[in-house]
DNA sequence: GTTAGCATGTAAGGAGTTACATGATTTT
DNA sequence: AAAATCATGTAACTCCTTACATGCTAAC
């Protein structure tokens, strides 16, 4: 299981710590939460809930079904058969397991180069609540070091460019690229400095999400 | 050929009609002009680079080699067996054909969804000094309209969140991204109106990227 | 009654990464 | 002499998308 696809099974189990969900719920969580504007697939997502399943990170569960949309039984009144709540549909709900929590709290422990790439910094930062402060801050280093290099390579190519002939498209592209990455960096700046003077503040803080430090 | 990979192809061609380039710099290149920190690797570079060569779209052609590095013919005075300026190894230069002019000309003009995808967008706004003006246009309001869609779908999840617990790096999170986006999206309808401005003024302009009208 | 949204899936195929392999040249 | 950078490539594999298939419920 490569770097990548770990980013996916870390935000389902991340998203599955809050709540448990079913899939299509799932999914528009995921696409928030992975910051991209393609939307992830079905043919991607169910195949890998299974497989989570099989490796006993998660529990398929029959939902009772809450009502679909507002909190009313169906002003029509009909197919009020179903007790509470009409279903709509099968409807597989997915919890959390306690051997789920535990991979949950190894993956967010994983502060590599992978961490700081594009998607997947973004899922990480998502659950920093539960990270470890250490990591948190490595994660948050590494990002924002990735960042200015490729601000410096972008910055070189743009004073070439300048030099040459003048594509304005080209050249408020360069613009452009360069202020969004000078403010992301800048964010993380901030976010660095509030980490330390935090870690000042309280000493070491134990990971609270494998089920050993836990219930 | 799914939209997907047109990108690297409409990335490769763009980048090739300015300046013929081998492989190993057309890389760096790329990884610039398609706005992410990850780096496409060789083992998808070269085999499209062949590819391209089987369609017709470019030529291999043996380098001559400027020197390395600056325009010193290496100060240590060895190996200044080659004539002028060192070549370093084979290196395989490749140039754009006619064809593969038409054919960048019709990606050009290719404004559908997948141009208002994340990274597609990027290349072909980098391009866009030789694409049609109404072309222009079309990716310009697609990409505003498909941020604005994330834009709400993250301020409904945010006001959502809010209300319950509160978790302050998710939160941080969702209000970065809110801000990202927005600072687009105002970027854009900049754009968008100096591309309205410049229409009232000079009328149709062809595409001048097809070699039919070049030459 | 028909469209739109909810909900779950499968099969085939394509694109891209990883890891490996090679070798020249430049810098330290 | 070693390490870094330049430069090109291949094979195996993984992940993901696309397109298809099904069926239920809500709204128009």
């Amino acid at each position: 299981m490569s770097r990548r696809s770990e980013m996916l099974e870390l935000a389902i189990l991340g998203l599955l710590h809050d709540a448990p969900m079913h899939g299509y719920e799932l999914r528009k969580q995921l696409n928030l939460v992975m910051g991209t504007v393609r939307a992830l697939s079905y043919g991607t997502l169910y195949p890998r809930l299974r497989d989570m399943v099989r490796q006993g990170w998660i529990v398929e569960a029959e939902s009772v079904a809450a009502s679909p949309r507002g909190a009313r039984t169906s002003r029509s009144g009909r197919s009020s058969a179903r007790a509470l709540g009409g279903s709509r549909r099968t409807r597989i709900t997915y919890e959390l397991t306690a051997d789920g929590k535990d991979r949950f709290g190894d993956l967010l422990d994983q502060a590599g180069p992978a961490a700081w790439e594009d998607g997947v910094f973004d899922v990480h930062f998502a659950f920093f609540a539960r990270t470890n402060p250490d990591v948190r801050l490595r994660i948050l280093e590494g990002r924002r070091s990735r960042l200015e290099e490729r601000l410096a390579r972008i910055r070189e190519l743009d004073a070439a460019s300048n030099a040459r002939r003048r594509d304005s498209y080209a050249a408020e592209l360069r613009r452009h690229s360069i202020e969004s990455a000078e403010r992301e960096v800048h964010w993380l700046v901030e976010l660095i400095e509030a980490e330390r003077s935090r870690a000042a503040t309280q000493p070491s803080d134990d990971n609270p999400n494998h089920s050993s430090t836990e219930t």
